[in-house]
RNA sequence: GCCGGAGUGGCGGAACGGUAGACGCACCGGACUUAAAAUCCGGUGGGCUCCAGCCCGUGCGGGUUCGAAUCCCGCCUCCGGCACCA
């Protein structure tokens, strides 16, 4: 026993109520003091297993508890089967919440956040949720975003970090701007605010460089869900196809068009070219006649929020207009006019298009509003009435392309263009550089400085990290309030040592969470970005569980940065997590939609743990957490279901006394017989089921198992009721930890439940059991008989033809199938 | 529009192509109680019949198979993601 052992009441008096609030917090402080969960990362590798680390926002309702319960069942299992397991936690805890709080109560961001960390470990502990916290870290400490700052250093040394002017999206509400990914609908992920678009210079990391990389890792997680796979691909959008340079008509001084299609094999059907209004050659492409239109036009769009530009009834109008010039078409030599319209964008592709409306709606639209001609370029199927036609057929109206497939005139018109000189084969991606900038406190320091005669400097590794200054006034003030801080912005400049400006833009927390798995094998390590080789020994994490949520946002960065560490030669492998699970989210019913919703205050529907705990017990809460349905699903939260899972805990505790009453008894040889066979197969069924995080079929399992001992209690032997009431809380113990080390205590036990093992089951024991036979006629189910497992087919096939004498009477037995141990069907005519 | 996922009793949900509805909730009946709650025991897909049985049932329509909730084709509905990405 550890220090300071102190141990619950040898024997409860008979008849003692379940009074979960009586021995929840003890075990919770004797699990804690008792180090569990501990584990030395210095030593081999068993397994690695993560649930993503949250941010303190300090408000957790039940809807939270999923994760965590779901991953302490599984810790708890594992612990019991033997195995050495790093299961830690931390906390995300830089972010805009924080610096709000501080806006309007006055409390500096770091109080706030170190407060709700207290707050939500407490709520860890009452859950009954055991990490080893010797490796907690947290991110807003200088010892932790030090190596954010590190890590930007050397990406920028690498070109993997830039600072680049590009319009980005700006919320106007948290004052900051914002990652392609962290804009919904266009609008801000957290706050709902439509982001309007700014042209800013900005810090972003090259993501676009490991595009490829991402998508073909995909290809090798094959235990990660499809649906986050496919979120990915479809969010990185890689489209093949070709860029192309078209000469302007009657201007052999200008650079000439590029394009790109992924369609050149329609390039005979182009009737018009369009240039983005964003696009470099758009003043140089206006003709003196069509200035004043064009600059209206683009003045227009530059003043049109990313809503409006992108809004449904502008892809019905195609908004646009004619600059005067014309493109030569490199396939047949016909001049096309130019236009410029909002439907083509800057920031993909080459930001000017060949336009075929026969192929493309896009395209036709445009075409049909500004009395364009049309020609198609595939033969559309037989009746066909759509517009632009996209599938495949035979190439027309094209010259030395005339009758070929789609896919075979693609290549020709490539290679074709490849021979001329004129273009090549390309790929573009829909994924764009992840902007890290935010115009924010509560965040890592961007590490550089400006200087008016060196420009941007990096400030050297030796003085990092580059510290968050502690005296910053945060009422009333607008913007981000590094920037006003004069003792912070001040610097000198590391190259020429004159006077300097402090970067004052801060990181995306993003990237915070992008590495810091890597840290936990050793937390405390302070002169490295991780401990190497306690990381190449530990990674990968073994299984990662988390809310669909992040999907895309930190599943993605996390992948990038852990290929650069990876191509830095830091990490072993390119993924880090081999093995995903996504839960699903609890829903309640609203109070103010009447619909199912999840979890918020807004919305009336928030359960909270600390009430249920106290009237039900927190192994209440967790057996109903995990009873409620398959962990992935999205399940709704009822009252009722709650009181269904106190029963069963209530039962499994009143049965203590009726298993101690039995003991000694001999028992009848045949209840003890199937109380037996009851246990063996339930510690084979629920040991699968957690295998297969199924915890809902586990308790089910467990349910069927207390019912099973609550028939035999005055048949069965004593020893074979304690032998199965005993297994029946070793198989609880993940799920309902509190109530079963209590009763494990209670019968006698002197160590905890934890190392009491994981029960083992006799597979000979099921196999010598009988099994029902289906026995079906003609498809239709007409008898069962019991019989031996692994019966012959000869003897099963008798007895199947006895029970089902009924309907072979008189009938002709065409075909007998017999699935051993399972059914026998019979083909009959007549 | 495109890409995923899902449609099973009154409800949450179970079912390697082989007894559909495990387990739980709710409901009904019974026991205990002066009574109620709690607890315990039993019942519970629909229909026809009745104590044996029969028919119909997994969103809809087809198909494969001795046999389909499960596999294939075509629809419908809901949820999620992406959405003028050339």
């Amino acid at each position: 026993m550890g220090v300071g052992y102190n141990p619950p009441p040898e024997k409860r008096p008979m008849g003692t109520p379940y009074d979960p609030a009586a021995i929840e917090p003890f075990w919770q402080e004797w699990w804690a003091a008792q180090g569990y969960a501990r584990v030395d990362t210095a030593g081999p590798k068993d397994l690695y297993m993560l649930m993503m680390f949250p941010y303190p926002s300090g408000d957790l309702h039940v809807g939270h508890g999923r994760n965590y319960i779901l991953g302490d069942c599984l810790f708890r299992s594992f612990l019991m089967q033997g195995r050495r397991v790093l299961n830690p936690m931390g906390w995300d805890a830089f972010g805009l919440p924080a610096e709000n709080a501080a806006i309007k109560r006055g409390i500096h961001p770091r109080e706030w956040t170190l407060a709700n960390i207290a707050r939500m470990k407490a709520q860890f502990r009452r859950w009954g949720i055991l990490y080893d916290w010797d490796k907690e870290i947290a991110s807003c400490e200088p010892v932790y975003y030090r190596w954010n700052q590190w890590l930007f250093l050397r990406m920028l040394r690498e070109g993997l970090a830039y600072r680049g002017q590009a319009p980005v999206n700006w919320c106007s509400s948290c004052h900051t701007v914002l990652a392609n990914e962290q804009v919904v609908g266009g609008s801000c992920e957290r706050c709902g605010t439509p982001v309007v678009q700014r042209e800013l210079e900005q810090w972003f990391f090259r993501i676009t460089a490991y595009a490829e990389r991402l998508l073909e890792g995909l290809d090798r997680l094959p235990h990660w869900p499809e649906k986050v796979k496919t979120m990915q691909r479809n969010w990185i959008g890689r489209s093949e196809g070709a860029e192309f340079t078209m000469q302007i008509a009657g201007r052999p001084n200008l650079p000439g068009l590029q394009v790109f299609t992924t369609r050149p094999d329609t390039a005979f059907g182009m009737t018009f070219a369009v240039v983005a209004p964003e696009h470099p050659l758009v003043a140089e492409l206006t003709t003196p006649e069509q200035r004043s239109a064009v600059e209206t036009f683009c003045e227009r769009v530059r003043h049109s929020t990313e809503v409006e530009r992108l809004s449904t009834e502008g892809s019905l109008e195609k908004r646009g207009v004619f600059t005067g010039s014309y493109a030569v078409n490199p396939f047949n030599g016909r001049n096309v006019p130019i236009f410029i319209a909002d439907y083509v964008l800057m920031s993909y592709g080459t930001g000017a298009i060949m336009a075929v409306p026969g192929q493309d709606q896009r395209d036709w639209d445009f075409a049909t509003a500004h009395g364009l001609p049309i020609i198609r370029t595939v033969q559309p199927p037989e009746g066909w009435e759509g517009e632009a036609y996209t599938g495949d057929g035979p190439a027309i109206n094209s010259d030395w392309l005339d009758g070929l497939d789609v896919a075979t005139a693609v290549q020709r018109a490539t290679a074709w263009l490849e021979e001329k000189g004129i273009g090549r084969r390309a790929v573009h991606y829909r994924l764009r550089d992840w902007l890290i900038s935010r115009q924010r406190y509560w965040g890592t320091p961007i590490p550089v400085v400006y200087c008016e005669r060196d420009g941007i400097v990096p400030v050297p590794e030796g003085e990092l990290p580059v510290l968050l200054p502690t005296d910053i006034q945060f009422a009333g003030l607008e913007g981000n309030p590094l920037a006003k801080s004069a003792s912070f912005v001040a610097a000198r400049c590391p190259s020429c040592g004159g006077a300097a400006r402090r970067e004052t833009d801060t990181m995306d927390t993003f990237v915070d969470s992008s590495w810091y798995y890597l840290r936990f094998v050793n937390p405390a390590v302070e002169d490295r970005m991780f401990d190497e080789e306690r990381v190449r020994r530990w990674m990968p994490v073994d299984l990662y569980i988390g809310g669909i949520e992040h999907a895309i946002l930190h599943l993605l960065y996390a992948r990038f940065i852990y290929k650069v560490l990876s191509d830095f030669g830091l990490v072993p492998g390119d993924e880090p997590f081999p093995v995903l699970f996504n839960q699903g989210m609890i829903v309640a019913r609203s109070a103010t939609s009447g619909k199912l919703e999840k979890m918020s205050k807004s919305k009336g529907n928030v359960v909270a743990p600390d009430e249920l705990i106290e009237r039900y017990g927190a192994d209440t809460e967790r057996v109903y957490t995990l009873f409620m349905g398959p962990p992935e699903k999205e399940c709704e939260w009822t009252e009722e279901g709650v009181a269904g899972a106190h029963r069963f805990l209530q039962r499994v505790w009143a049965m203590a006394d009726a298993v101690q009453a039995a003991s000694g008894r001999a028992g009848e040889a045949e209840a003890t017989a199937r109380l037996e066979v009851a246990r063996h197969q339930t510690v084979k069924r629920v040991s699968e089921d957690l295998a297969r995080y199924k915890p809902n079929t586990a308790i089910a399992a467990l349910m069927e198992l207390a019912n099973s001992i609550a028939a035999a209690a005055s048949t069965a032997s004593g020893a074979a009721l304690a032998e199965a009431y005993e297994t029946l809380l070793r198989l609880l113990h993940p799920i309902a930890p509190h109530i079963t080390e209590e009763l494990w205590r209670a019968r006698g036990h002197e160590s905890s439940i934890l190392t009491a093992g994981w029960p083992s089951y006799d597979a000979e024991l099921l196999a010598r059991q009988s099994v029902t036979l289906a026995v079906q006629v003609n498809g239709k189910l007409r008898a069962t008989v019991s019989a031996p497992r692994g019966t012959s087919q000869e003897e099963a096939v008798n007895l199947a033809r006895q029970a089902a004498a009924r309907w072979l009477d008189g009938k002709v037995v065409v075909k007998v199938v017999h699935v051993p141990d399972r059914m026998v069907a019979f083909v009959v005519r007549g």
